[in-house]
DNA sequence: CACCCATCACATATT
DNA sequence: GTGATGGGTG
């Protein structure tokens, strides 16, 4: 009982300023901003509440007025309230929201956080309970499959026909369901070549080994620290008074317990979420949380947000049209008071290249104004991708127009090589016992410590049972390793014990010591000498993470919130563009959206059909919704017939979605280069991207006719009925040499070579080229393709 | 042991 | 097209 009143979290919360001065201020003003349907999810403040809010209903601003409000009413402390969130963006605004409403910033709020970095607190507390000491260290995915590849190999099983990857996907899926080894269910006895369960056991007493936790342990131990020592519980569950959680529909199986574990004393919770924004099915999601919170939760309030404060009908009906496809939904009608607008534009591309152009000479024209409106800055655009790889076309384009963009989501600052290599010395240094980080590093920069080293290393630490850092010690002196690699092994064990001196005795700011970990390790060095064209840029993200420290008491305090933050949004003052997926679009909200790539096999994702079928369309079709419901003012939808991937070219067919959508919200523009148009003729005639016409036209234009041809030419039959990104089988071999042809690119030219759908091309001006033959047509037939 | 080049699998989304 | 891996060479 005292230790659980001396944490500090609990403590430095407890002061009674914040809470003593909410309760002063009686009056409720932020009740007067709300709905009826936001007032009553405010004010219902004992018992199970569940807030079914739709897309830009102000379920945020309902959420952040109940926090008020319970402040407000004396319900409750700050420190009394445990608030979840799925991102570390989401706890930010919170707090945000509630301090601005309280008129303070709320340090008193140690329990609104992330469902991880709460537990992380959790667990330090009762790390023992689980078999770990209070400073475990977080392992990334990286460390994960390096540790599980180690254990692949100690069972000599072939990691190529059973890769790491896979395996630790089995043991997520099962750490997302809160199972430990002994509870997962016999069903699953074959997973892994029958060998799963045997490996996640090992996996999980290596990392007690190693005093490490991965992500799904952070939530698994914490369920299991509550269902094995009640006392604990309930202490929780006394603590805290009431409980809110965001994004419902996203919770796993390990987080519904664990809140269940936790509401059960006075049922005081109080879930946000929509049942039509459920994206996370394949990380272990399960929508039917949502679905069963009544029956869960018997009495359970249920109030829902309708009311729209984002999107024009327009958006709000097509977005509707399409998730209204979906089976087993819990039912909300939005609708909005705001005036029509534009209706969602949809537009068909002959390849992702054009589509990007296309996009791009959008965006200048809204920034420069249409028509008659004044321009709009480039921050209320976004593109909204499926698969980060979409964006690299945008990116190109971009560079070359000269757009300035923001890519978020891309390969993250905490995930670069070089930002991972440097925090693999403070880790150790931090934990010298951090036999994961020792190996990243032993021998980068190269010390001549090469796998015959590294091996007499991990021995000689298993010899005498210690870490990697010290059997290195023991090793050198018994002698057992010489020449160069001996030398720079000294080297370095030295150099980590200096560096481990210096940190405890905190002569140095840690910014020092970290610049002098890194120049004095050679790693600063080596990016340095480093010839390549990466090397400056990686030199200069070395000198942000030096910056980034600054904001942190010391290397530990760094490290930790590393590891689960892995995101960084560092302030830009210049407007851009934003491209990011429809995953990490979740939340935000603009005025002009673009939505590209809606093309079977890419959006809906083949592979989503694939593992998961019915559920995994459904699933694909809420993240479609997500998508349109972004946009505030304009939305635009496209497709590609064709597109590169794994850099062969392949055609497609537009998305199923996009016939769901209903006809009437949609305004189907012609693509540059249909109806004579675009590549020939733009030069001299008007712009084509302005004109009007039907869906229907659009699949009836000779351009589109021809596409769809092509499909449905293929020898499979039903093109509907197998995967769609594949070569267009009509195009191989359909062509013979000395034949005439004409290419978008090139122009005109008589066929040398046929090699498969590879064609070798005499062009009349362009000389002699390579091309696949999807992207040639006969000579005579120049005019009925869009080019 | 480091470096170079060929080969291969590959890329749905994230804490 | 990219990044990881493995075999051969210096």
């Amino acid at each position: 009982m005292s230790s659980f009143d001396e944490n500090d979290a609990f403590e430095a919360a407890s002061r009674p300023s914040l809470a003593a001065r909410a309760m002063a201020a009686r009056p409720a003003p932020y009740l007067d901003e709300l709905n009826p349907a936001q007032r009553e999810a405010v004010e219902t403040m004992d018992g199970p509440v569940l807030m079914l809010a739709g897309a830009g209903t102000g379920k945020t601003k309902a959420l952040t007025s109940r926090i008020v409000h319970l402040l407000n009413t004396g319900r409750a402390r700050p420190n009394e309230i445990l608030a979840v969130t799925f991102t570390n963006k989401a706890a930010r605004e919170m707090k945000l929201r509630v301090g601005r409403m309280l008129g303070q910033t709320i340090e008193g709020m140690p329990w609104l956080g992330t469902f991880h970095s709460v537990c992380v607190k959790l667990l330090r507390r009762h790390a023992e309970l689980v078999g770990l000491k209070s400073n475990f260290t977080i392992l990334d995915t990286d460390d994960q499959i390096r540790l599980l590849k180690q254990l692949l190999t100690a069972e000599k099983i072939d990691d190529k026909r059973w890769p790491a990857r896979q395996l630790a996907g089995i043991i997520d899926g099962w750490k997302n369901r809160a199972w430990t080894p002994k509870q997962v269910s016999s069903a699953e006895a074959g997973a892994f070549d029958g060998k799963g369960i045997e490996l996640y056991a090992q996996y999980q007493t290596r990392l007690r080994e190693l005093n490490a936790c991965d992500f799904g342990d952070l939530l698994m131990h914490v369920v299991t620290i509550f269902q094995k020592h009640s006392d604990i519980l309930e202490q929780y569950q006394r603590w805290f008074k009431y409980i809110l959680v965001d994004e419902y529909q996203d919770t796993n199986v390990a987080q519904y317990l664990w809140l269940r574990l936790l509401a059960s004393g006075h049922k005081n919770i109080c879930c946000v979420g929509d049942d039509d924004q459920s994206i996370y099915g394949w990380r272990g999601a399960e929508v039917g949380n949502i679905l069963r919170f009544e029956q869960d939760f018997p009495g359970a309030h249920v109030v829902r947000l309708e009311q729209n404060y984002r999107s024009t009908p327009h958006i709000l009906a097509a977005a509707s049209g399409v998730i209204s496809g979906n089976a087993g939904r819990l039912g909300k009608e939005l609708w909005t008071d705001l005036p029509d607008g534009e209706k969602v534009r949809l537009i068909g591309h002959w390849d992702g290249e054009e589509e990007a152009r296309w996009i791009g000479e959008e965006l200048e024209s809204l920034q420069r104004g249409r028509r008659t409106e004044k321009g709009q800055s480039l921050e209320t655009m976004a593109i909204l991708v499926r698969a980060s790889h979409q964006m690299r076309a945008f990116e190109d384009r971009f560079l070359t127009i000269g757009l300035p963009y923001r890519v978020i989501g891309g390969p993250r600052f905490y995930e670069r090589l070089e930002i991972r290599d440097a925090m693999a010395y403070f880790r150790v240094v931090t934990s010298p016992d951090d036999d994961l980080a020792f190996e990243r590093i032993v021998n980068t920069p190269k010390r001549g410590l090469g796998n015959v080293a590294q091996q007499k290393i991990q021995l000689c630490a298993r010899k005498h049972e210690v870490s990697l850092l010290e059997g290195a010690k023991h090793l050198l002196a018994e002698n057992g390793i010489g020449g160069k690699g001996g030398t720079e092994l000294r080297k370095l064990v030295e150099g980590f014990d200096r560096w481990i001196a210096e940190a405890r005795s905190e002569r140095l700011s840690h910014m020092e010591l970290a610049e002098i970990i890194l120049d004095e390790s050679g790693y600063t060095g080596h990016w340095q000498n480093d010839k390549t064209p990466e090397g400056p840029g990686r030199l200069e993200n070395l000198k942000e993470l030096v910056k980034a420290l600054e904001q942190f008491e010391n290397l530990q305090g760094f490290l930790e919130h590393v590891s689960l933050i892995m995101d960084n949004e560092n302030e830009e003052s210049e407007e851009k563009v934003t491209i990011m997926t429809l995953h990490g679009a979740k939340g935000l909200e603009f005025p002009n959206v673009f939505l590209p790539g809606w093309e079977d096999g890419l959006f809906p994702s083949q592979r989503s059909m694939d593992e998961s079928g019915v559920k995994g369309e459904e699933e694909e079709r809420r993240l479609a919704y997500v998508g349109i419901t972004r946009a505030e003012r304009l939305c635009t939808i496209s497709f590609a017939a064709n597109r590169r991937v794994y850099g062969q070219w392949q055609n497609a067919l537009p998305s199923r979605f996009i016939d769901e959508l209903p006809e009437e919200h949609v305004d189907v523009l012609t693509p540059p280069g249909l109806y004579g148009g675009g590549y020939g003729a733009a030069a001299g005639g008007a712009p084509q991207m302005e004109a009007r016409a039907t869906k229907a036209d659009a699949y009836n234009s000779p351009g589109w006719k021809r596409m769809q041809a092509r499909a449905n030419e293929r020898p499979t039959g039903n093109p509907r009925s197998s995967r769609h990104l594949t070569i267009d089988a009509s195009a191989i071999s359909s062509f013979t040499e000395g034949e005439r042809v004409f290419n978008q690119k090139y122009g005109y030219g008589v066929i040398v070579e046929v090699d498969n759908d590879k064609l070798g091309i005499s062009f009349d001006k362009a000389g002699d080229k390579k091309v696949l033959a999807s992207f040639v047509v006969p000579a005579d037939k120049a005019g009925d393709v869009p080019f």
